[in-house]
DNA sequence: CAAAAAGTGGGAAAAAGTGGGAGCTTTTGG
DNA sequence: CCAAAAGCTCCCACTTTTTCCCACTTTTTG
């Protein structure tokens, strides 16, 4: 499966549109068609955007969980809230709607940050006082999350 | 797997080209793939170059991760923080773009030193700080890390 | 010392980024 | 239910930045 590569700064014009760095609409179109699945992220003020393919494979997933079992269908519905399709007009933009506007408090300045299957949209101001938490945390966080993994078994 | 060997000096041009070394050029070689992937440094305010190779395989490690724990998608963005394709040009220059020439605080003169599979990008004076950092602190550092490891059981 | 390699600089073409108008659609408020 | 406003889309044109290429200077090597 692709990946998407990179972070890049731009920014949103007076109508809300947001032009993507043209080496991200490259990417974009190695995943097959221009449509996309822009979304509220879950765990922070900002945005993600899925390649259409990668968004129904993630569907069928959450369409596997029983929905007779009230939090199952509590969370698919707070999951998908907020959803749209989305796809890049001539000269590389995408339409910002107001209520994920709002949502991420995108203002002029944006980074787009891809993180594998998807990348994230932020305001600027917002991811670098993400990113700028304490070096502490994230040596932290780098031991619990890839102590695990097993660096020796390269398969090249 | 292929190393990076040796430090050196260079500089960037006014348009924040930085030259390579023709040595470190010919390494670079060897990697399969004129493309590198350039990113800031978590711990230090200077710039990690990885072959794409290395990088990508160093990506489907954290893509195995479940994003829908929170540390981890946490973890994924602080480290793919400020990643940027780059390829050398056919006179050996790496275009630096702005956003990463301001974070690790470059000017004219650079220190490029390697560090096993990626090299790093200095600004010279920064790097000098840095190495001045006191023997006995290096002694300990050495201590600490290669202590327990084990040299005679080296195979090939 | 000559020739080749490495390092530098700059200009022009191409690509990327920006802005705005016109017209259609949706929402809002009376 | 209608009118006005706001939101969105499509299109075109202009400005800025980047990329690519070429040519010159400096350093190294035999």
């Amino acid at each position: 499966m692709k990946n998407f590569i990179g972070t890049y700064e731009c920014r949103i014009d007076d109508k809300g549109r947001l032009k993507l760095p043209s080496s991200l609409v490259k990417q974009m179109g190695d995943f097959g068609g221009d449509s996309f699945v822009i979304k509220r992220a879950v765990f922070q003020p900002c945005l993600e955007v899925y390649p259409m393919k990668g968004w129904e494979q993630l569907m069928n997933k959450l369409n596997g969980l029983n929905r007779f079992i009230k939090k199952n269908a509590d969370f698919i519905r707070m999951f998908t809230a907020g959803v749209k399709i989305v796809e890049p007009d001539n000269a590389g933009r995408l339409q910002i709607s107001k209520d994920l506007t709002h949502f991420a408090n995108l203002r002029k300045e944006i980074v787009i940050t891809s993180a594998g299957e998807l990348f994230e949209i932020w305001d600027k101001e917002a991811y670098e006082k993400v990113i700028a938490t304490s070096e502490e945390e994230f040596a932290k966080l780098a031991e619990e999350v890839m102590g695990d993994i097993n660096f020796e078994e390269e398969e090249q």
